[in-house]
DNA sequence: AATATTGTATTATCACAATAGTACAGTAAT
DNA sequence: ATTACTGTACTATTGTGATAATACAATATT
């Protein structure tokens, strides 16, 4: 798994994100088991304590789910993950109109702009 | 002036950005003067310190400067204000792109999502 | 049975942004 | 001159995210 961390912003919802991402694609299946704690932590680069809280919040929206000393693994629900994702890509628009407003850019003008934008 | 500032993002940036922003659109003209530093800061809710911290960094940029005992003003030269909103845009942007892509978005997928884009 | 790996928990520390409070020095208005 | 307002400086505190270092309990492997 790529870990592609963002430094500018927290990690921990970062890590939340991706694996949702990963289970909404697919690519993480029902009852499939993760890497573990510190084999993210390493992977990443970030402290195992970062990971865990990245864990648990995730177990707390039943998207994931731990067995002691064998590891943590995918629900049988994939709803959950795909939810998230839908949400996150919603939420991600809103605030950047609500920045581009900010920054002096109404609704048409920011949609004009992502129209031509063409990334180097 | 009115201070609609995100509780989620670090508030001196913000204030920043919106006094640039002001320049940018001809709001606040060459060697207008600013409010005071404590009259921002009870207007927009935040402490002075984080105020004058902002006002600095402008300064820095040569945006802004200061008359010791009387207040704030806006540079004469008001070219590095725009460029700053400028960059400011595309960087967010490019930001926005980043973070779609790493919710498995790709540029065109991005582009259309905004297209249809529609604010409740 | 013994060992390694896993999840889990705890405490301490660091870095950063923001807040709080105070004090001092220069300017403007009276 | 006095007063009020201004920029400027400084120290202390708070809250949050992340790090660091252990320790313990349950599972898996040998």
């Amino acid at each position: 798994m790529s870990w592609m961390l963002d430094k500018t912003r927290p990690i921990c919802p970062q890590i939340c994100e991706q694996i949702c991402v990963k289970i909404a694609a697919g690519e993480f299946k029902p009852n499939d088991r993760l890497m573990s704690v510190r084999e993210v932590a390493v992977a990443a680069g970030v402290n195992p304590n970062t990971v865990q809280k990245s864990f648990e919040q995730l177990d707390q929206k039943g998207i994931i789910y731990s067995v002691r000393g064998s590891g943590w693994y995918v629900s049988a629900d994939t709803q959950t993950a795909d939810d998230e994702v839908k949400e996150l890509i919603r939420s991600k628009t809103e605030d950047y109109f609500g920045q581009m407003n900010a920054l002096g850019m109404d609704m048409s003008e920011t949609k004009r702009y992502i129209k031509e934008w063409k990334e180097k």
